[in-house]
DNA sequence: CGCAGGTTTTAGAGCGCTCTAAGCAGCGAA
DNA sequence: TTCGCTGCTTAGAGCGCTCTAAAACCTGCG
């Protein structure tokens, strides 16, 4: 900075409010910098900004797993907007595991972070509250009592009444569920789900199957039905890779879908879409949760606020797996 | 740092001789520090040790899209890596526009990041190079040349070489590739295609269906397949979206695979080993280059040498789209 | 010509750390 | 007693920037 103030014949500061794109310069101190500066390849260097401005126009984010698409596009949906505000993302994946998920949080916090989004983060209550009171933080997809955040999670409630809905229309009454255990999102599909079908006076013909988020898990339900004494005529997977089980099982023991038996996922990840594949399913809108925590955070590192609770509404994505049940079912 | 220092009279040297677990200090005045410094919640700041250390234990990514989960996982492979041997991921990321890319890069270098890997980048040979010529470099999938820098590259003509010789030991002769367009990874794979086959003495049976690497692309090579005067009795795709698509039209039209036509992808992403799809594909090892992206920035961060480009062997993933083909066929 | 009122520029004190060189015990040898 | 060690510990000068307060430079107007 010394270098290019000197040849341009300028202070240090006056190349300072240059760098920062500061008003009041006059344009040809401004153009005589801004050349010795390009011509000499001068970079400002973000750590001293940084340490002098208390600010470092920088978001942490923390996935649980970089590898997994879902969360990915989540954070491709901050990126997305972080990019369009100016903002820079610092980027800590947990590898699935609580422990490396804090030291990955405890990082980005010495980088001084201007805030934090967890997205599903598996670490304790108390190591979330104890960032919660250095920083501003937004979690995605788990909400956590008495933390000072905001948070985006999912309706989980209304995407599961409209797989029902979407089925009773078509004329299905005897409907499984495939669970997802206890992992996020599971519990509540399956609560809602049976609260659902009690208050559709179905409660006697809602089955519900113990699994996990696996297409293992599906493939394993799929043999059960099979071999139970009598096929419901719709099934509900907790996610798509469920469904996926179930349909590779079905299609290999000759069971049609959707003419013998219809099949909802959850999640419209990639493979929901394949033709060979077009499944019916619940879209969460990841790109939009991701975006909208950064927005909220934005907003909470510039007004110190109430914790804001933003539910996002899911929708049905109606594909080729899905049809009214057989006259004969 | 200084209220640590005064709670546990000490210097504030001797706090950062802690912090930063050098050796020489007594036992009882670090467990001290340690102590004092839970108590008080300090945080050694990162912005400030690397403006006074001149290193920033930290690497920048740049991806060219976060979405897709071919880089993803490359990066997720850095991830791992990096949080064992104690570096700190920066991450920047495309949206598949060169411009984009280019500010990320230059976000980064802003940042003083120690060393840069740049995940298949769109942008400029030239931006490349003078990036390079700032601080170490390595690029995945992609090779510039007269760039300082190193690279981890897909061994494609082998990849290729894998399918050619896994079809023809089926007894497959007439044989269609759809390219990938102008994309990375099309040109290579459809020239090595041509090349293998005539080397076969099949160049006379080889059929290149122009495409580009998406699932439409697939579905309507298929069909002009099925329009075509003579089906091909084997399929390679140029990547496992264009073999999926390939996989839907079959479907609905009644061709079966691999009974009528054997497909093989490439790049084995998660939906080729779903049992519904079940593909027979080229696996690239996507975690361990990002690892092996990592290890060659590191060395290149504190030896400075040659460039080194390190060739990744694909392999044969094989599933059940391929088999023998009919006798009649 | 002087001066208010504005704009543009500058000096200089930090931001929170690292790192070098110097300081200080304590101890055995000269 | 003095000196030279070894083994900690400490003071203090930066790292490259921002930001406040003040100085310098402009108008235009009385």
């Amino acid at each position: 900075m010394e270098d290019v103030a000197r040849e341009a014949g300028v202070s240090r500061a006056l190349v300072s409010l240059v760098m920062r794109e500061q008003p009041n310069v006059s344009e040809d101190k401004r153009a005589r910098v801004l050349e010795v500066a390009g011509r000499i390849g001068y970079r400002p260097n973000a750590m001293a900004r940084s340490l002098a401005s208390r600010r470092t126009r920088t978001v942490g984010v923390v996935l649980d797993d970089l590898r997994n698409p879902f969360f990915a596009e989540i954070a491709g949906g901050v990126e997305e907007l972080a990019s369009k505000v100016g903002y820079q993302l610092l980027l800590g994946a947990g590898g699935r595991q609580a422990r490396r998920e804090r030291s990955a949080l405890a990082t980005l916090l010495e980088y001084r972070v201007d805030g934090v989004i967890l997205v599903s983060p598996r670490m304790r209550a108390g190591d979330i509250r104890s960032a919660a009171a250095e920083v501003p933080v937004v979690m995605v997809g788990r909400q956590v009592r008495g933390v000072d955040a905001d948070f985006v999670v999912i309706d989980e409630r209304h995407g599961v009444e409209l797989v029902l809905d979407h089925l009773l229309a078509l004329g299905h009454q005897r409907i499984a569920h495939v669970d997802g255990g206890s992992g996020a999102g599971g519990p509540p599909r399956r609560t809602w789900f049976l609260r659902g079908m009690r208050e559709r006076r179905l409660g006697a013909k809602a089955l519900v199957i113990p699994g996990d988020f696996t297409e293992e898990a599906g493939a394993a339900a799929a043999r059960r039905m099979l071999d139970g004494p009598q096929m419901p005529t719709a099934v509900f997977a907790a996610n798509d890779l469920v469904a996926a089980g179930l349909l590779g099982v079905f299609d290999q023991a000759g069971v049609e879908v959707p003419g013998h038996v219809s099949i909802v996922g959850y999640d419209n990840i990639s493979i929901a879409h394949l033709a060979h594949v077009s499944l019916t399913t619940v879209d969460q809108p990841r790109s939009a949760m991701g975006q909208m925590a950064l927005e909220l955070l934005l907003d909470r590192i510039d007004n110190r606020r109430d914790s804001i609770v933003r539910l996002v509404e899911p929708s049905l994505v109606i594909r080729s797996t899905t049809a009214a049940p057989r006259a004969g079912a």
